[in-house]
This record gives C-alpha cells, structure tokens and sequence, in this order.
RNA sequence: GCGAUCAUAGCUCAACUGGCAGAGCACCGCACUGUGACUGCGGGGGUUACCGGUUCAAGCCCGGUUGGUCGCCCCA
C-alpha cells in the first residue's frame, strides 16, 4: 500500500445518494431560468487576476488575502475565480454582446475560490447559482432578479426564509450619506470596537453592520440612508418596493445593510435563513444592482442587477428540511439459475432502451445476495427470472414495499414500469 | 489573521487511576433457500490522524504538526 492521499483544505467531494440534493438544487434553478429567459453562460474557472484586483475591489477582503492566484509557465498572473459577476461582465465587455442585443439576461452555475477559515456552510471552493441582468436600468429589472431568487427557494420547499432590502444610492447621493455618517460617528469614535475605528477612515458604511454590540448600538441612532438618497434613487426604490408588494413578495426594509465594494448602486439585498444550522452563515442568497462596474472593467456605461446563492448552505438547509424527492429505480432484476442468464441480459437491455431504469447485480451470486442488493438499491419493484419465466415469457412483479404481486407478460413490463416514472 | 474545542475500524462509539485495542451497524464468505428489512455460522478490516517527548509500559500524560467542528472577521 502506498500513501495514501487526502482532498484539499475546505473543497469537499459530494458523492451518491448525497449529490441527489445538488441536482435537485440545480434542476430546479435551470427550469426557472429557463422560464424567465436567462440563458447559460459558461466561463473559466480560472482569470486575470487583475479582472478581479479591478472588479472586485482592491480593499476587499477577497482580493486583499482570498485569492488562490498562481503565475502560470509563462508568468501570467491569474487567479482561481473568488466570485462569478466580475467574470460574467468581463465576457459580457468581451464579445460586445451590447452590440448584439440591448437587454441581456444570464445566469451561471460553477465553484468559486476563497482561501478563508472554514466553518459551517464556508468552505474553500463553494458553489454558486447566479443570475445577472445586463441593459436595464429599470426597477423592473431589480424586481425581477429578486423574483427570481425568492421564487427559486419557494420552488424547492423552503420556509423560513427573509428577504431583506436596502438602497445604498449612487454617486449623487451616498458621498453625502458618508458625510452625514462620519460626522455622526465621529462625535463617539473613542466608543467603537477597533475596527470601526478604521472603517471611520477607509468605509464607514461598514460600521453600520458591525456586530459588537456597542457598535451596534451606536449605530442604532446613525442617520439612516434611506433619508438622504437623491430623487431619482428614491423614485426608484420606491418602485422597487412597489412591484415587489405587487408580485406579494414580502421583505423587511433594512437601511443597515450594505454593500462593501463601490460599484455597487441603489438595490442591495439579502436572502436570510433563520435556521440556526448554519450558524452565522445565514445568507443563503445576496445581489444587487451594480450599475458602476462594466464601465469599470472597460465597457460601456450599462446598467446591470445580479445575486449570487451559495449552493452548499442552501443544500444544508434542503437536507435538514427533508424536502429533496427520492429518485429511486424502477426495477431489479434477480436471477434464480444459471438458464436465465442470457435471457434476463437481454430483457433487462431492451427495457433499459424502453426507458425504464433497471438493477441488476451484475455479480451474480445466490439469490438471496441478489435480493439483499435489490433491498439496497431500493427498487420499486423486482422480478426473479429462472428457467420457468423464460420459457413462459412471464414472471411475478413484486413490489418491494409490500402488497400483492402480479404476473406480468415480458412484453408488457416496460409499459407497466415507465409510465409511473 | 485571532480564540475555543475535538481526532480510536467504512459509520456510531467503547476501552478503570497509564497495563495485550473492542462492540453494534455496514461489507464479504459459507450453510439454508424460487423471493429481500428481525435465519444460523464464519471472515476481512486499525502503525489509535502525524511527528517527537516522559515512562518498565502511552489510545490515555506533555510539546509540536495536520485535519474536523464552533465563535470573531468577512462573506454565498
């Protein structure tokens, strides 16, 4: 035996029956999209790190000491993706897809990267379902996204789920909110937690979803931004809220919550779980509009609105809630002697073609090893042939639940089996 | 990056104040079987995460490393 040869910190393997909550997750995620019209877009795992030193912010915490980025043979600097829009922009700036069409919607399912201290729902590669919307400035447009990302959670059985909302403004409106904010803040400065006292300097908004305590309450009497947004950024939030009262999506307005990167413009949302299985990773979904940043990564000046769901928190929530449908077979089909061997091959081939999703224990072995299998592999049903069935053409389908069996003619089985599917 | 806590068979866990590393489940085989979850008997599986130290003797005590879990930070 040689060494042996364990995963990588943080980046877990998903194998059967487990991965059946992933695909669930997934199929549910692209029939919506389908129904909404967002396409798939597909880009590489890997980037120029500068696209996201740029699109992402050079004072984050993801590119400040998240990135997994490497020199590759010939010394390019690239990096394992952190996140999906940045990439998304880039290939949407990149095949000038404005060009072709003024109103682009997409979405993308894929492993992001971020070196982090691993806990509950936080891992090192952690996957992603993401929507964005490219060409719409429109409240429509944010409305929708939103719809999208409440709709799919609704659609997989959740409960207990919050969406919560906030405008940040735009460049009119949110250097004011700062001002107000630092002045405020700074009349008890010596009160804040050490990093409060920083993000004074370098992000006040910051501050106002610290959660130390004390800082908390301060910010309690901060002026809240929703009072200082510029008309047209209060127009459209307004809207925003309007259409969501519409389409009776509910949400909690929270002027607190905020957006760290700069590029980010008026709708910020969050989509809460308050299952305490994940701890403090509770956002199971967050988005918003970012109107700023392809111009910021070399395209034109278009407006786009997004969100990003993180796959493996939104797993742990389906599996606790037990609403992930059992995909089982239809059939197992046991041998009882060395005769029907040849015959049971082929039957169970041209079912199989049929449609019908068909066991076997292709060890062979005693009856009963096959029937404990069967019992493992959790059929709907199973059939023994032997010497007797084949030359009748016929054999007893058992259902392996319990209840009365039923003789079957061989050319009626798959009829029988593949409807129920 | 800081702090807490844990690590024994594939899984869940035992092993007294330091004294030969075990059970249940799972897996495999045989017997009995034309029909499986609660038939009988048997079997394979462990350098007790790794490295070092104390001791006549370490799964147990001490130090380090790695990994898991949970807070802080940040996020999805």
């Amino acid at each position: 035996m040689s060494q042996k040869i364990s995963g990588v910190k943080g980046m877990n393997d998903v194998l059967p029956p487990a991965i059946a909550v992933w695909q669930h997750v997934e199929r549910t995620a692209r029939e919506l999209f389908r129904r909404y019209g967002y396409g798939e877009l597909r880009t590489p795992v890997v980037e120029d790190t500068a696209l996201f030193v740029r699109g992402v912010g050079e004072g984050t915490d993801i590119v400040g000491k998240e990135m997994y980025t490497f020199l590759d043979k010939a010394e390019r600097s690239l990096t394992l993706r952190p996140e999906g829009t940045a990439p998304a922009v880039r290939a949407y700036v990149e095949h000038s897809v404005l060009n072709q069409e003024p109103l682009t919607r997409w979405f993308y399912v894929g492993p992001m990267f971020r070196y982090e201290r691993m806990k509950t729902g936080r891992y090192r590669q952690f996957w992603q379902i993401g929507v964005e919307a490219f060409g719409a400035k429109e409240p429509a447009q944010d409305v929708e996204v939103i719809e999208l990302a409440v709709r799919l959670l609704e659609g997989l059985g959740l409960t207990g789920i919050t969406l919560h909302l906030n405008s940040i403004g735009d460049d009119t409106c949110r250097p004011d909110y700062q001002q107000k904010l630092v002045a405020y803040f700074q009349g008890q400065r010596d009160q804040l937690c050490a990093d409060c006292q920083t993000r004074l300097e370098k992000n006040p908004l910051r501050i106002l979803d610290c959660k130390n305590p004390q800082c908390q309450q301060i910010a309690q009497g901060a002026p809240s931004i929703q009072d200082s947004l510029c008309e047209p950024c209060r127009v459209h939030f307004a809207e925003v809220r309007r259409r969501l009262e519409l389409l009776g999506i509910s949400y909690q307005l929270d002027p607190r919550m905020v957006r760290g990167l700069d590029y980010y413009t008026r709708t910020s949302f969050e989509l809460l779980a308050d299952d305490p299985a994940l701890g403090t990773a509770s956002t199971v979904c967050g988005g918003g509009r970012y109107d700023k940043l392809v111009k910021v990564l070399g395209g034109p000046d278009v407006p786009a609105v997004g969100f990003a769901i993180g796959v493996e928190r939104l797993c742990l929530l389906l599996e606790k809630s037990g609403k992930v449908p059992d995909s089982l077979p239809d059939l197992f089909v046991a041998t009882a002697d060395a005769v029907a061997e040849d015959a049971a091959t082929r039957l169970v081939a041209s079912l199989r073609g049929a449609g019908v999703w068909v066991e076997t224990d292709t060890r062979g072995g005693s009856l009963k090893s096959q029937m404990k299998r069967a019992d493992k592999t959790r059929a709907r049903f199973a059939l023994v042939l032997g010497e007797r069935e084949i030359a009748e053409q016929a054999a007893e389908l058992k259902p392996m639940a319990g209840g009365e069996p039923t003789r079957v003619g061989f050319t009626e089985l798959a009829g029988i089996l593949k409807p129920q599917r």
